[in-house]
DNA sequence: GCAAATAATGCAATCGGTTGCGGAAAGCAA
DNA sequence: TTGCTTTCCGCAACCGATTGCATTATTTGC
């Protein structure tokens, strides 16, 4: 069965396809008594406008793109949560491209997008973007852009992000007041915001708290065998950490493992935050300590302000940065019996 | 800046659209020199088509949609990783939309389909879809359907399932080897064939084993508080079960938090086993017994497969289907020191 | 009763590519 | 030279809907 289009309901009702056209869009200049007429056979034949049609003519596709690096991490799953939501709720139609982490991804995903393919894109970058000419050249193109956790500072547009810094500076003293001395901290990029700053909390808490460990980005693989390895030889060495803060979600079964293999008791021998959205985090043993990150509201907000500047003529969006606070979650992964 | 179309090539190079359209698509109408001038332009200028123009046109899309029930699970977001790698491999888009367990969502997310938006779908039911006449009307419109994980039998189309009967009856069967006597299954739907197949597994299982409790499904809400306050009551009962399977994996927190509360331990006084693809099962307290379904492998197979009907004409999906079995891994939760 | 205003509808261009077919030019054989 | 191919390109319709403007019919004003 053919699809129904203009073109038959006008000719059933011996009308132009303007007329029809019109009379579904509830135009003035068509009478009232042939507006139903049209609208009885649209119902009655259910009539579904051609998507790419409308979406050629209007050069509006009524749909945005998420780009993230992956999608099997409660972080990024709440936040596509969050964006979902609001574009459900504007009529918008929601494309995911997940990066794996590879900048040359990211470039061919971003490349595509000047095909009009999409209204606005919301993005979290790579680890490994440390390069910014596709971000811009999107962005000369005037498809409105939001960052969300990942951002890139070099672009003027809209970023939400979280209180990276003071979380992880919150963290780290955290484990310096629970008696750590060696506080390592993981991470999978030193290309980042978001790393750069956690990095930067912890290295400030510890100099204002006189810490002489000397602070240590220890950088992780995108691979998980890797890092079970890297982890068990990190924690055998004779001057391991006695703290570690995990600040990407997926370390933690790693650091874990690796302890148990080991058998170094969390959180006697090491204590253990990360940042994390598990839920969970509360059943695990011992329970995480975490740093929860607003996913769910990040993505949303990103998504706000993405159909904001959609929805309005002459809203370009600014150099703005929303900042919604993370929450330290102390449990049994740094205190006993929390 | 507007964007380069195939006329402003056209204009600049003295040729008709036709002839700039035909170079690009390497067609044999058109004589090298003037290929290599037009391709030269167009990179030189970085031409990109118009998405929507030629979807139009082709009546093709290379857009195929993914509709599931939500993305914070690790099931799905596994699943929606195995789809995006076939997608990206094939150049197709995703578009994603979460139903939330809502029939009515879905219901008008399949009738949106019928605009020509995307040329295929990749589906996975809600709790609540006991009623068919959206899907087949899709189906009538002979766009390409294929279901994964939560299927629907009344429909004649190729379904990616796991051996849920199997499943669940070894995982009964191991709780019955594990010395339990009054077994519960936890699900959330009576509509649903994943959830039919499971109590089916789970009833045969007692009944082969000869267990005298009475086979119940117990179905909870599509909320976390009301399920965990649900769970401590099932727990506080006099006659509360000693084994517990979750075919939702969102059910493990409420239930290891409902036996914390409740001073249960795990698995001396309860065991559990769930229906589970969370990395953290293993560092769970005490690890989690898993059947750990093929997440990642069955969103795959559902993308190749629904590829090879985009592919190839006259090829139209039957009534296939494709199982793959789920892995019963024994941890904690059901052996002490697993 | 006739011009002007108003209402209702159709025409045709447009969005940006795609493609069947026709035709000019060139090549080749007889 | 004639006749037949082959090569290369343009014309114009088309995909399905939208919209400015022209056109016709009807009403109103004087």
């Amino acid at each position: 069965m053919d699809n129904i289009t203009i073109k038959m309901l006008a000719k059933e009702l011996n009308l132009s396809t303007a007329a029809i056209s019109k009379a579904l869009r509830d135009s003035h200049e068509i009478s009232t008594p042939t507006k139903q007429r049209v609208q009885e056979l649209a119902s009655r034949l259910n009539y579904i406008p051609n998507a790419y049609a409308g979406s050629l003519r209007r050069r509006k596709s009524k749909t945005i793109a998420v780009v993230l690096p992956e999608v099997a991490d409660s972080f990024f799953s709440l936040a596509i949560n969050g964006i979902e939501a609001i574009a459900e709720e504007k009529g918008y139609h929601v494309l995911i491209y997940l990066t794996h982490e590879s900048l040359s991804r990211e470039q061919a995903i971003l490349k595509d997008f000047q095909s009009g393919r999409v209204d606005g894109v919301l993005m979290s970058l790579t680890a490994e973007t440390a390069n910014y000419q596709h971000i811009s050249e999107l962005h000369d193109r005037d498809i409105p852009l939001v960052f969300f956790d990942r951002v890139c500072e070099e672009v003027d547009t809209a970023k939400i992000t979280t209180n990276d810094f003071e979380s992880s500076y919150k963290a780290t003293q955290h484990l310096i007041e629970c008696g750590c001395k060696r506080i390592a901290l993981l991470s999978i990029s030193n290309c980042l915001s978001i790393s750069n700053k956690r990095f930067e909390g912890y290295e400030q808490a510890l100099k204002d708290h006189h810490v002489a460990y000397e602070p240590i980005n220890i950088l992780c693989e995108n691979d998980a065998v890797a890092n079970y390895t890297f982890m068990q030889k990190i924690m055998s060495a004779p001057d391991r950490p006695d703290g570690v803060i995990a600040t990407v979600e997926k370390l933690t079964t790693d650091i874990y493992l690796a302890c148990k293999e080991l058998k170094l008791t969390i959180p006697n021998d090491v204590k253990i935050v990360s940042f994390s959205n598990l839920s969970s985090a509360s059943i695990l043993s011992p329970s995480l300590t975490t740093v929860t990150q607003p996913a769910f509201e990040m993505g949303k907000a990103a998504a706000v302000i993405l159909f904001k500047s959609l929805e309005k003529k002459n809203f370009t969006l600014h150099d703005e940065s929303l900042i919604i606070p993370s929450e330290l979650i102390i449990r049994g992964s740094t205190v006993l019996n929390a």
